[in-house]
This record gives C-alpha cells, structure tokens and sequence, in this order.
DNA sequence: CTATATGCAAATTCTTTGCAAATCG
DNA sequence: CGATTTGCAAAGAATTTGCATATAG
C-alpha cells in the first residue's frame, strides 16, 4: 500500500527527557496492568495478546494493524494475523488503545490513551505528545442543549510539525 | 465488509427545517459553485467528475468511497471505480470534502466543511450536524508554545445520539 | 474439562496502477 | 489538436471468516 514509513525514524519526544511542560508522551500503562485489564473484563491473558500488547506498548505514535503484524512476525513468526487484528480491536475496546485518522488517511491506533486524553502528532515523523487539556467539553455541553443530541464521545487530533522536522530550526 | 448501513435510514436533520440554533446541517455548496472551484485550481469539469460531486453533496452525513461507487453504479453504470476514488481525493484536496474516521471506524469523507468546521455524528443513523464553533484554537495556542511544534490542522468530531435515535424520546 | 482463543488459508473488501481510448478546452 | 481524464482489468493491500486444534483457567 506505501505508507508512509513511519517505523525507522527517531523518535522526538520518546520519553523521560521531555522538554515539553504539561504535556507528556503518550502515557503508557504496564504490560501487567494491560493483562489484569483483560481479565478483569472476562478475555483470557495468552501468549499471542501478550506478545501483542508489548509491541503495541512500546510506540509511542499511531500505528496500523499491518504494521503490528510485521513487526511481531519478526520475533515471533507463529502468530497469526487474525489474532493481531482481533487483539487490537480487543484492546481499543478495553480502552487500552484509541483508534485514530493518522494524517496519510490510514486508520491506525495509538496507545497509551488511559482516561480523557488527546493526541498531537508531528505529520512528517509521527511522533506523538498526548495532552490531557481538553476544551471540547465547554462545547459538547452547548451542543447537547441546541441540538439535543445525547453526545457520547469526540474524538481530537493536532496535527503539526515537531520541532525536529520543521524546515529552519 | 459488513458495514453499519448508513444508506436506507431517515435523516434526522436533513437541511431546511432545522431545529437547531446556532448550528447547521453540513453546508452544501452548489454544483456549479464546485465546479467551477475545480476549473479554478486548473482540473477540468468533466461529466464523471460532476457525477460524483452531486451525489456527494446531496450527503449529510460521513460516506466511504465505496458507498459511493455502488450508488453512482445505478444510475451511470458506464463509471470506473478509479474515477470516483480518484475524484473523491479530488475533492479533498480543494476542500470540498474533509476526511473523517467514521464511528464505525472506517475512514469516511464528509462533504459541505467548507472554511473552519467540525461535525457532530449520531453513531446510529449518521446523521451529521455542522457546527463552527472550535474551542480548539486557543488550546492549539498554549500546545505550539509548550511544545515548539508548528501546528497545521486539527481533526475534531463529536458522536452522540440524535433525537430520533434516543432509546426513550 | 470446556469455553475461549489461536493459526491458517481462503474469501472478501478496499484501493491503486498502467495504459489505450475518449474528451475537454 | 494536445494534455488531461476515463474505464477497464488486473495487481496489490487490508481485513474478515470458518474451522480444526491448542490452551487458559
């Protein structure tokens, strides 16, 4: 399909070291926690999910199904593509994962999106500051009276350039 | 594919009689108006190309490009599948239609956005309400200055349940 | 044990591409 | 006319499904 390749380029804020005050890199919940999670709600922690959720954990930028597979497929090439797929939407419905519009248009997901949190992701070399600031609720309220619309959730995305990609630094 | 079919279900708000201050029905922009934009930014206006683009507009709500192709099929059956997805991304591209991840998490277009909009989606029937109202730009402020980003765009949907679509009206 | 989950391969669905023929301006 | 656009058919991706087998609890 060419994607963009968004899996050989450095990351801009990993982790840690981040210069960015009150934002943080997507915030990333332990293995074990993801694992309890599942067995809280009645799935069964397995081998392949786990092996899923480690790779999944470990990007801190939106990602496709495909791209899991191809990775995991490396390190562990008797893993099945359904079960990928099937554990990513698992896990988006656990809240572990958000499903995202990456900005080449593909559907991806992105982790590490516990609670109310939103994602700002550098369009050129997909690295991702999530931020929990969130001014859409003022405006979900106005629009629930004038529409009457009951609103479930919303859904934000910034798209921009990190400091790294941009022309003249 | 097994799709949530958005196709056979009333609109509850089509356009006209809204019952909603301060917000609209997606703005369509004319046929012609479309037209003429394409001509403008040098494409041609040709008989494919206003094919989709009228049943595009007459579409309040987030459609796939196969939706499309299977409607257009109907009517004008002689019409490639590469025209509509080629015009579909057309379109896009001089900002007639915006994209946007669909609830039903497949990537969509949505057409009549033009200028600074946003759109809320009933996650039952589709139906799509405009609303220009984006508490977003201030937040955009505070995240360029905190993260050196040079921000481009931001994507914002709301879902919710429409009137019609609640449980117990 | 037994319900759940897996891997595989095939079926579907979605999207893109190459190219000769048609068409807009 | 000449560059752009189209339709087609085929290639290429992405995603889903059915089912026998394996496994967690």
């Amino acid at each position: 399909m060419l994607l963009r390749d968004f899996e050989d380029r450095p990351l801009c804020y990993a982790s840690g070291m981040s210069q960015v005050p009150d934002h943080d890199a997507p915030s990333v919940p332990s293995p074990e926690h993801v694992a309890e999670l599942l067995v809280r709600h009645g799935y069964r922690s397995t081998a392949p999910r786990r092996a899923v959720v480690a790779d999944v954990l470990a990007r801190g930028r939106p990602f496709t199904a495909e791209e899991v597979v191809a990775n995991l497929r490396q390190r562990v090439p008797e893993i099945g593509r359904a079960t990928v797929y099937r554990t990513l939407e698992l896990l988006a419905s656990v809240d572990v994962l958000s499903r995202v519009l990456r900005s080449d248009g593909h559907p991806a997901y992105i982790a590490g999106t516990p609670g109310h949190r939103h994602h700002l992701v550098c369009s050129d070399c997909g690295a991702a500051v999530a931020f929990s600031a969130c001014p859409v609720d003022e405006l979900v309220r106005d629009l629930s009276r004038d529409t009457r619309f009951s609103i479930q959730g919303h859904l934000l995305e910034v798209f921009g350039l990190c400091p790294e990609c941009q022309p003249t630094v």
